[in-house]
RNA sequence: GCCGAUGUAGCUCAGUGGCAGAGCAACUCUUUCGUAAAGAGUAGGCCGUCGGUUCAAAUCCGACCAUCGGCUCCA
């Protein structure tokens, strides 16, 4: 989605001020109502509210969706008082005393915080905001001056969501309301088109119609099944990645799609992960759990025979297919799924190889993002340990290894990402439990944002599963891994392929990649012929031949629907002249040609 | 997992307590067509599942399942 990221401050002024005005609302229709947060956000606002245990009891229900056309009313009578904004320094007792008074939880817990955070707290004080005289919210500022400045044809309330306090699972769970908020109205409805737009090319959408893949309830949810045409998709990228990883240097392995349960403890991913695998397999002769992921079953080939420094940097490559027992309310078309294959591979090297190998992965990142794909619309975060150098005490459990560790391979993916050149962001506290990666955020074109492709740094794995080589000095010492799947899965990566093109792929992706259509069955025969020419000089070319008896117009409507590259047609002139008649995707009719030209026009796609 | 919504034919949807519906797709027949939907006919249903209320349930109630929008999580 290339929405403006850049919120201008008018916009920013008028969303904070909708948002006061929403609470405002809600407080009107629920004077009982308990006030969390409410921020500006990308191309508007949200506000949450909790109701106490007894009003919601004698409620029934809190905010639901059909309440929206009603709050949306409330906030435009609001608006329509032209309510001064006032905003006032209250010292902290006086606005504790005040929300005490109000029974409103959530904003002492904000205002105790924030005297938490400051050093002199007798000196603090906090921003409190009115509308006209009724109502007061906890404010920093940044609104308008007066409800008048507030464009009422360029807001809408758009959904109502759960989100807990704090975005803590342990806390309570509020009810958001969320809203869109523009300058103009104009911008409005070009945003709410842009949303209905792009709910056509969701993969889910598109998945179904261009039949690419489908669930079944017998199956079970988040168990994909490809269907032909997403498995050619599939299979074209896999044999791609196969022919790029040769030429980058990788070896293929292959590995079983369980293990016992001892290949987990080792890697440490029970107890630090079990909770997302599915449950063991108690047998005669031990306990199996399906794997989760490919790295303990590439380590084992890795030990299959000890390694000598001559033969590092080793890189063996997988499409691994592992099993992950996700939350079900995560789940999300191919986006999320329980069962997928990742475009696998980890790399053993020494130390000192671990840069320049790390730099040598991100190149081909790139390699794929940019050369193959051409996806812009990423941006790479550099996931690192919550505080680098030293790991706080709460977070000992999250991470393996010493913080000495922690601060070399952090130097070391640093470092490469810096000489790779590539921007990206670091974020603290995002990093995997035995080391620091670089994870390649695509977004969906609903919004939602997913790692698409990841390279990881492994400090740890060398000690869990005693990785060494053989070193000059006859030493043995331990290996570094990277984990990478520049193509992350091809559940994941075909969804975002699906949207990015918008069903319409490339030539060499295109399940169906030239229809022969011929105009009536009279020239089926011919459509035949030309069909096998093609085949004839590239046998694993995908051409079909639609002779349905149907009005051709409705075979090329079909076609077109099915966002096939090129439409052939065959009739009378084509087979007296020994030519083709071609409509290319996106451009229509391209005239009449000789064969050989069409192939010629093929040729290089 | 949590909050909210939704679930009727393969797909998109109508039907709000009294005989289960439409369009598209499928199938059959007619048409053999010149660049985005030819015509007619046929078939297709445990109304997500299970339970309850009622003389009567797609419709009201409950539980469960699945999907969707969020939150949390995300190797």
């Amino acid at each position: 989605m290339a929405s403006a990221k850049q919120i201008s401050s008018d916009s920013e002024h008028i969303r904070h001020s909708f948002a006061h005005i929403l609470a405002a609302a809600v407080k009107s229709r629920y004077p009982k109502a308990e006030l969390g947060i409410g921020p500006v956000i990308e191309n508007g606002f949200y506000y949450d509210f909790a109701l106490p245990a007894e009003a919601l009891a004698k409620a029934g229900k809190f905010i639901t969706e059909e309440d929206l056309p009603k709050i949306e009313a409330e906030m435009r009578t609001i608006v329509k008082q032209n309510l001064p904004f006032k905003k006032e320094l209250w010292p902290v007792a006086k606005a504790a005393t005040y929300y005490k008074k109000e029974k409103q939880p959530y904003k002492l817990e904000l205002i105790r915080d924030l005297v938490k955070s400051q050093t002199n707290s007798k000196l603090t004080k906090v921003g409190v905001v009115y509308t006209g005289d009724v109502f007061l919210d906890l404010c920093r500022g940044g609104h308008v001056k007066n409800t008048s400045e507030l464009p009422l044809d360029a807001f809408k309330l758009t959904h109502v969501a759960g989100a807990y306090w704090r975005g803590d699972e342990k806390n309570p769970m509020l009810t958001r309301v969320y809203g869109a908020a523009f300058q103009t109205g104009k911008n409005l409805e070009q945003y709410l088109w842009q949303q209905e737009e792009a709910k056509k090319r969701d993969h889910r959408i598109l998945g179904e119609r261009l039949k690419l893949f489908t669930f079944a309830e017998e199956v079970g949810p988040g168990l994909p099944l490809w269907l032909p045409a997403g498995t050619i998709i599939r299979e074209e990228i896999e044999k791609r990645a196969k022919e790029v990883e040769r030429q980058w240097g990788y070896e293929r392995v292959s590995t079983p799609h369980i293990a016992r349960d001892i290949l987990y403890k080792m890697s440490g991913h029970i107890p630090y992960y079990s909770e997302s695998m599915y449950p063991p397999m108690k047998l005669d002769d031990g306990t199996y759990y399906l794997k989760a992921m490919n790295c303990p079953h590439t380590h084992m080939v890795y030990k299959a025979y000890p390694h000598s420094w001559r033969e590092l940097p080793i890189r063996y490559a997988e499409y691994g297919t592992v099993y992950r027992y996700e939350r079900s309310g995560t789940l999300a078309g191919l986006l999320r799924v329980r069962g997928f294959t990742q475009n696998d591979a980890h790399i053993y090297c020494s130390k000192e190889q671990a840069e320049e190998e790390f730099l040598n992965v991100m190149r081909l990142h790139e390699f794929w993002y940019k050369e193959v794909f051409g996806i812009q619309d990423f941006y790479m975060r550099l996931s690192l340990p919550d505080r680098q150098a030293g790991l706080p005490a709460k977070d000992k459990k999250k991470y393996a290894g010493v913080p000495k560790e922690w601060k070399e391979a952090v130097e070391i993916v640093r470092s490469a990402m810096k000489k790779s050149g590539l921007p990206y962001q670091e974020v603290e506290g995002e990093a995997a439990f035995y080391g620091p990666k670089v994870d390649f955020q695509i977004r969906s074109v609903i919004g939602r944002e997913e790692t698409a492709s990841t390279n990881q740094l492994d400090f740890f794995a060398a000690s869990r599963f005693n990785l060494v080589y053989k070193d000059k000095d006859g030493k043995e010492k331990p290996v570094y891994v990277i984990h990478r799947a520049p193509l992350g899965s091809h559940e994941r990566f075909v969804a975002f392929l699906i949207e990015q093109y918008a069903g319409a792929f490339p030539f060499w992706l295109a399940p169906v990649q030239i229809q022969i259509l011929p105009l009536s069955v009279k020239f089926s025969e011919y459509a035949e012929r030309v069909r096998a020419k093609l085949l004839s000089h590239n046998k694993n070319m995908r051409v079909k031949v639609d002779d349905a008896q149907e009005t051709l117009s409705k075979r090329i409507r079909e076609g077109e629907t099915m966002k096939i590259p090129y439409l052939v047609i065959v009739g009378e002139k084509e087979m007296v002249d020994d030519t083709v008649s071609v409509r290319e995707r996106g451009k229509g009719d391209i005239g009449a040609m000789k064969l050989e030209q069409f192939e010629e026009h093929i040729k290089n796609l």
